[in-house]
DNA sequence: AAGTGGTCTAGACCACTAA
DNA sequence: TAGTGGTCTAGACCACTTC
């Protein structure tokens, strides 16, 4: 075995058995080279994985803190691309039956936690799975009223509105909140999708994210419980891994 | 802006621009430290990142290759513990109502995604806020029958039933499933959480995986529509920052 | 002013790969 | 055998924090 690695099992097994406090000072590189006799690069290298891992902090010209005694353990789902979030396929067909401007008055803000007042796009309508099959659920989309534009490129129909929008005024997703809930299917949407009006269903809103505090994008779907669940798996990862 | 900052970006803007094809072998690093008139460690420095970005792949002897022209994106959710997975407080009560084994038959099987006629050791109960405050939930937990001894760690409450099993069998968490879905309030459970029968609920399932490729562990929690939804948020990330 | 970690140089030897 | 990336040494200067 390399000496940086051996340096590095050294730190992180006395790092593991309490030999320093948590928050405590750790010995500085210069001490490192000292003790173990190697030079600083070498303690560098060592230094980097254990920084990495969370178990300590450096500053320069302040330090090394110890700040935990073990990687500490996580849990994250991993999504390759937005469309993970529904676990329907893509090739779902949506039919607008809705389209223009509308204010979000109080009933509306509430929805949408956005501010009363606020102008949207809104597009709404059916996806299904088919063109001429079942509805999946009811959708609706609302664009913040900057990226109205989108409107234009709606039409080619297919892509998600995100990724016209991120595309068209380069935005870059950074964040997406997701919220789950039950209600009562509303009367309308019970007769599109020839569900039974009242009978329980889930609604999915997605509100979209980019740099601004307020989303640029929010997304209503109402699905029948009968038609549709979310599901995702979270699997367990060391904190600040990085390779695979 | 140090000298190994501007030479990643300079590289990197290379790679975007198509400077290299995918699968290229990219200039050695004693070729850089010619161009870029730096020392080895400074470029090294600076594929360090390229590295971790998934853009480069090094490989001792042979060369560096070019894997992508951008450092792709995914994203993803990070809970610090299994109970971030609710967004209720984690101080709430659990009142145990039923408790003891049970063979899962067709329906209960199918509801749980299990094999029928396997065995389960059953908690059911009431989830308060506060001890005499109203129902946030009824939960139903199951627990695989091999791990039933929790039966007696159970008195103790306070602590996730995944905890005690956690502990009692040196068992470790590896991953667990979210199942979200909609459904009418059932008949006892709407008493005595004190809503309509029938009406709109969210329905919770969550199955708990160590190793094997069966659950140690299911849990199903019924919530009134009106007094909960499930919320998460997904941050994108450069690819290589995290395990995927 | 002294000490810290961050950056950088100019060398060196190694294990490994490919011709 | 020549060249690659991986490791390591022994220096140096810097910006920054702390006293």
């Amino acid at each position: 075995m390399v000496r940086y690695k051996e340096l590095r099992q050294t730190l992180a097994e006395e790092i593991a058995s309490g030999a320093y406090a948590i928050g405590d000072r750790f010995p500085t590189e210069h001490e490192l080279c000292t003790r173990f006799e190697v030079s600083r690069h070498t303690i560098r290298e060592a230094l980097r994985t254990l920084e990495e891992q969370g178990l300590l902090a450096r500053q320069a010209g302040s330090g090394t803190t110890v700040l935990a005694r073990s990687p500490g353990q996580h849990y994250t789902q991993t999504l390759d691309s937005l469309g993970g979030l529904f676990d329907y396929a893509a090739d779902t067909t949506f039919e607008s039956r809705y389209e223009g401007y509308v204010t979000a008055r109080e009933g509306l803000a509430r929805t949408l936690s956005c501010e009363a007042g606020t102008r949207w796009l809104r597009f709404a309508g059916v996806r299904r799975l088919a063109p001429d099959g079942v509805g999946v659920c009811w959708t609706e989309i609302f664009v913040a009223e900057p990226y109205g534009a989108v409107r234009d490129d709606q039409a080619a129909g297919g892509k998600p509105v995100y990724d016209l929008i991120q595309k068209r005024f380069q935005l870059q997703i950074s964040e997406v909140e997701q919220r789950v809930s039950a209600l009562a299917m509303p009367l309308e949407m019970a007769k599109t999708l020839e569900v039974e009006p009242l009978s329980p269903a889930l609604l999915t809103r997605r509100r979209y994210f980019a740099d601004s505090a307020e989303p640029f994008e929010i997304s209503l779907s109402f699905h029948p419980a009968s038609r549709y669940a979310f599901t995702q798996r979270l699997r367990r990862a060391e904190q600040g891994t990085n390779r695979p």
